[in-house]
DNA sequence: CCTCCATCCTGTGGGC
DNA sequence: TGCCCACAGGATGGAG
């Protein structure tokens, strides 16, 4: 579900309860969610009584750097969400990890689908257990680097902008939107598309990326995404491919096609994008 | 290393 | 109204 403008979205409204904040009484209520630990109990041990000094993100990670060696690590997965509540207020069905913080606020990540995880790794574990290329907002590769990353490539290049060592953070809204933009058609293979069409991908991302942000992400359904705030993101009104078969082209009227890429849809202008 | 595919889950919405 | 099915913003590991 969340992509890199509502991983951000969250980033940036759970910092103020985080930021500076001592995490006490961590509980894990699901073990899927520690699953990446071994021990789930280490994630419990590993964030009792920290600090966290900042939050960042990396793609679709949230990063918090603790006052120990360890960095705090959240993925949202395709349903998880962040609440800021007080002790004792309702809490939401799947709740699967509480912390409370020294301001008193309780940090609640909600995960119906169980995709995401709650983490706590050392610099080695971070190391192998997150491989993922560059920022796609805050980091992005030049696009002649892009283009020899993508030589030789034989899947299409809507499955590689969706793998995140290429480029971390775009998803399968997004992957679709900068296709759009740049007018490339997503089954186009990685090492058909030409340095002019890499330039054009590489010059789509960073704006589409930050008008999803400025919008505060993307909700597909009342029941989709939800920030710190609980609120829906406004961008969903905004996007030109994702979700919009049979609907006219913004840019041209043609009615938008709906393609399976890799197991996952996708949506195209096919006079558009060639 | 690359590509493809199944898999982990719960909830929703459409068709009948 | 209920039932069944397809589908959903992701990442991973294994097979070939």
């Amino acid at each position: 579900m969340p992509e890199l403008p509502e991983v951000e979205t969250t980033r940036r409204l759970l910092a103020p309860a985080v930021e500076g904040r001592t995490m006490l009484e961590v509980e894990v209520r699901h073990p899927r969610t520690a699953r990446r630990h071994l021990n789930p109990n280490d994630v419990v041990d590993r964030l009792t009584g920290r600090l966290v000094l900042r939050l960042d993100r990396l793609g679709k990670f949230i990063l918090g750097e603790l006052d120990s060696d360890l960095t705090w690590v959240v993925h949202l997965g395709m349903s998880g969400r962040f609440d800021i509540a007080r002790p004792g207020e309702a809490e939401e069905k799947h709740t699967h990890f509480v912390a409370r913080t020294d301001a008193g606020a309780e940090v609640r990540f909600i995960d119906p689908r169980t995709f995401g995880f709650v983490a706590v790794f050392t610099p080695a574990e971070l190391a192998s257990e997150l491989r993922l290329g560059r920022d796609a907002l805050v980091d992005l590769p030049r696009s002649p680097q892009l283009h020899a990353r993508l030589s030789g490539r034989k899947a299409p290049i809507k499955s590689l902008l969706l793998d995140q060592r290429l480029v971390a953070g775009l998803g399968n809204i997004y992957a679709d939107e900068v296709l759009f933009r740049a007018g490339v058609r997503p089954t186009r293979l990685g090492a058909e598309v030409s340095p002019a069409e890499v330039a054009k991908l590489r010059r789509a991302i960073g704006p589409i990326l930050k008008a999803g942000i400025a919008a505060g992400g993307t909700s597909l359904s009342t029941f989709g995404y939800r920030s710190p705030e609980g609120r829906t993101g406004e961008y969903r009104g905004r996007l030109h491919a994702y979700g919009r078969e049979g609907e006219p082209c913004h840019r041209c009227g043609t009615p938008i096609e709906r393609i399976v890429i890799g197991g996952r849809s996708s949506f195209y202008c096919p006079e558009c994008q060639t």
